[in-house]
DNA sequence: CGTTAATTTGAGACCATTCAATTTCGGTGG
DNA sequence: CCACCGAAATTGAATGGTCTCAAATTAACG
């Protein structure tokens, strides 16, 4: 979204410190409150919540250059955990001052929302692939997905991207189990859709797995 | 969220009309401009989705007193379905004059932004019910959730609450199939959990239910 | 009171899980 | 530079939760 020059100063006037995270570090805690709102500016994040029985539901993976904590800026305590996923550094404000950016400039305050409303498309995305899509249709989503917005975030080169995920992790977010999703990324690998290791995923027929993931990128509506 | 009166007065000036609309009649059509917001007086919705091979998934349920439009407000095209789950009376507003009323009264933007924020805290609750839970699980949830919802709006007497859902609704959106939820629904009944029949639901033992869907309300953020 | 929708029941098939063991990878210290 | 180590990825076989398909029963509605 289009900001004036205006906002961008006002933007550039907020008082920030950049903070680094070891991999696996919390950036926030379920059940705690956030004062802090954060922008990550190198490494991945994901959302993630436990349950009962002590497993992992991954609800969102944060790649640089996106918000963190906008959904839970006007919340009392944070409903879920987002932790880092490799190494990271993020801008932090607090939430006060964000908020009263967001009081004083209409454009700056309709882009923060509109992002806010993205992240809660992603998440209805990931309710239709968790609830009635099979293994293989859900990991093509996902890997879908990740490079859809890793491209139009420019990280990546052509349709290589770097890819830090575990498969444990691709697994929490796919509601699978690490051992199945290993044998389903190995179909897709044989199937000559995807190219897999070292920390880089290469797309290697596009049409082919978004078909197969069932995968329309309306969803996110153009995210940076 | 408390509104002082002249926040309140400036929500009664607004120009809106009542609608019905019939059983299973969409009120919001994925890929269409939504200009029109609509806020629900009587009868119950949904928010849906359908996917490559037919099948739908449920994304939310919405209870009489909600909102409905919020998620599409500053997007382009609608992502998502929304349909009427029984017969329902909405009001509906233009999409601008919501939007011009957010714009003049902070304390109104800042009830509507939060209110698009719990229902984006339900997103990210149904993804870990879908991704971690077996059948079980999710269908206590769900009720559990529903009833939560139901009470703190004043829909329902102590524990019995209108419940117009089919099995095949529930079944969509918990990722399971009709005859499962069929099944599953079975077993709460005879481990005397829930009473269901007739339209209403009454949580017998809500303890016990809580414990079996693990549930912990905090993610409703004591929504309205 | 007839007709359609919704719920219920049964049995077999299948996708994904579990548990356990093995191999490979990535990073570290000698 | 190589040996070592824990983490991550891979493989196998047996189990199990959920699905599929089909039919029967019950409830809802005009």
């Amino acid at each position: 979204m289009a900001l004036s020059g205006e906002d961008k100063s006002a933007i550039a006037k907020l008082s920030w410190q950049s903070r680094a995270f070891a991999r696996d570090a919390y950036l926030i805690r379920e059940g705690e409150l956030s004062v802090l709102c954060t922008l990550l500016l190198a490494g991945f994040a994901f959302r993630q919540k436990l349950v009962s029985d002590g497993s992992r539901q991954i609800i969102s993976f944060h790649i640089p250059g996106e918000l963190l904590d906008v959904q839970n800026v006007l919340l009392d305590l944070a409903d879920h955990n987002v932790q880092c996923l490799s190494r990271c550094t993020v801008a932090v404000v607090s939430r006060a001052q964000l908020l009263d950016l967001m009081g004083e400039r209409p454009a700056i305050r309709r882009a923060i929302w509109l992002d806010s409303l993205i992240d809660s498309a992603v998440f209805r995305e990931w309710v239709v692939n968790l609830g009635r899509r099979d293994a293989k249709q859900r990991i093509a989503h996902l890997l879908c997905e990740l490079a859809a917005r890793l491209k139009s975030s420019g990280n990546g080169e052509g349709e290589m991207y770097d890819f830090p995920f575990t498969q444990e992790q691709i697994a929490d977010a796919t509601g699978l189990t690490a051992v199945h999703t290993n044998r389903t990324l190995q179909t897709l690998r044989r199937d000559g859709l995807i190219s897999l290791g070292m920390s880089k995923l290469t797309i290697l027929d596009w049409e082919a797995l978004a078909d197969v993931g069932d995968f329309n990128e309306r969803y996110l509506h153009h995210a940076v």
